[in-house]
DNA sequence: TCTATTTTAGTACAAATGTACAAAATTAAT
DNA sequence: ATTAATTTTGTACATTTGTACTAAAATAGA
């Protein structure tokens, strides 16, 4: 490992323990033991490495394979998608402690989120008709109804992250677990007979 | 308005316009055309202030009547506790933006929060019951179930206001009925039939 | 081995911030 | 009107941070 990725990862572990807020070049240098102009001779600043950190993980993100993409997936592959989501989330979770303050530094990022987030809006109400086809889900749900879901899911999915430090402050898989499991519990009203069932297997 | 007053809104009006991580008591008396040192008589440092604010805010969320607590009361109540609630939310915005961090350099917030946590727990499972009782919502929704939409929406609650500037950016009123909507819209799949001409209504 | 390039370290400086303190100005009390 | 208390200001200092620049050290290429 080089040094520009020695610099990735320790600032990722500091950024993530104790906040952007705090941690500055020079703090990232000291842990390393460097100097704080070595940090320097790779990134501008701070932002830059944020910046990069974030890059980092929404190319991550966007290597996940898409929600059920194939057209008889069922429930099982929608919680796996779900975990295996926020666990990605989880190892870059100072950026959604931080989302607003840094989307307001650097609105490049902001124009990336809104991107991403139009692809998924699409890609998730093709998952819900696909249930309904297969009877997975309900037929009496308006459409506005599943366009706010979406946006509950994804509100929850950017914000799980602070809402787990400022409540129960669970760590690690458990966390993951536990928001898991309220994401597939905001599914439930939404099953049919046979939803429940195929949930339940 | 007395000077301790008048720092206060001052100071709301910048942390909701900037964030508390570029305002400084220095800025904020500028802003008052009053010296730093002033401000400093009445706040030891811009925590202090923050911590002031948030005091304020909880009061008045407090002085709120509670949920629905009528036995009768159906979901033209709800709806109209939601709305007063999202605001209340909207004018101490910045709280909302930065409640991780706060909590971080102030612990004491923490605990308070989950002071209100639980009573408001209590209270959202009771009108749950409540409304079941009255033919409103189902009553096939296991109780687990139940616990997870409350969290969920204490979790969208808390963090409306930093999505909204993620994505839409509404401001004001246009921001409060929209997530105000988007949490009724939560509701909706559990209604019964019956409950659904009353949300209609 | 010698030279050029890359990487690392050291230092220095300006700007901002928190904090402390004393003096001035204002207000209230007698 | 005089005194005491409160409020406000000005200033100064240590610390931190971002930034720039130069020199040293390490590495690679010939």
């Amino acid at each position: 490992m080089n040094t520009k990725e020695k610099i990735l990862v320790t600032a990722l572990e500091l950024f993530n323990e104790q906040g952007i807020d705090v941690i500055t070049i020079r703090h990232i240098a000291k842990e390393m033991g460097i100097s704080h102009s070595n940090i320097q001779y790779y990134f501008k600043n701070a932002d830059d490495i944020i910046y990069t950190l974030y890059t980092q993980h929404i190319a991550a993100m966007n290597e996940l394979p898409v929600f059920a993409s194939s057209p008889g997936a069922g429930l099982g592959t929608l919680r796996e998608s779900i975990t295996t989501i926020l666990q990605h989330i989880y190892r870059y979770r100072f950026i959604y402690i931080h989302f607003v303050v840094i989307t307001r530094r650097m609105p490049e990022i902001k124009k990336v989120y809104a991107q991403r987030f139009g692809i998924r809006r699409r890609q998730l109400l093709r998952l819900f008709e696909n249930y309904r086809e297969q009877g997975i889900v309900r037929e009496d749900i308006p459409v506005e109804v599943w366009e706010s879901l979406i946006r509950s899911i994804y509100l929850i999915g950017d914000f799980w992250i602070s809402s787990n430090e400022l409540t129960t402050g669970l760590k690690g898989k458990k966390a993951v677990n536990y928001y898991a499991r309220l994401l597939e519990d905001l599914f439930y009203p939404y099953l049919t007979e046979k939803g429940k069932q195929l949930a339940a297997s």
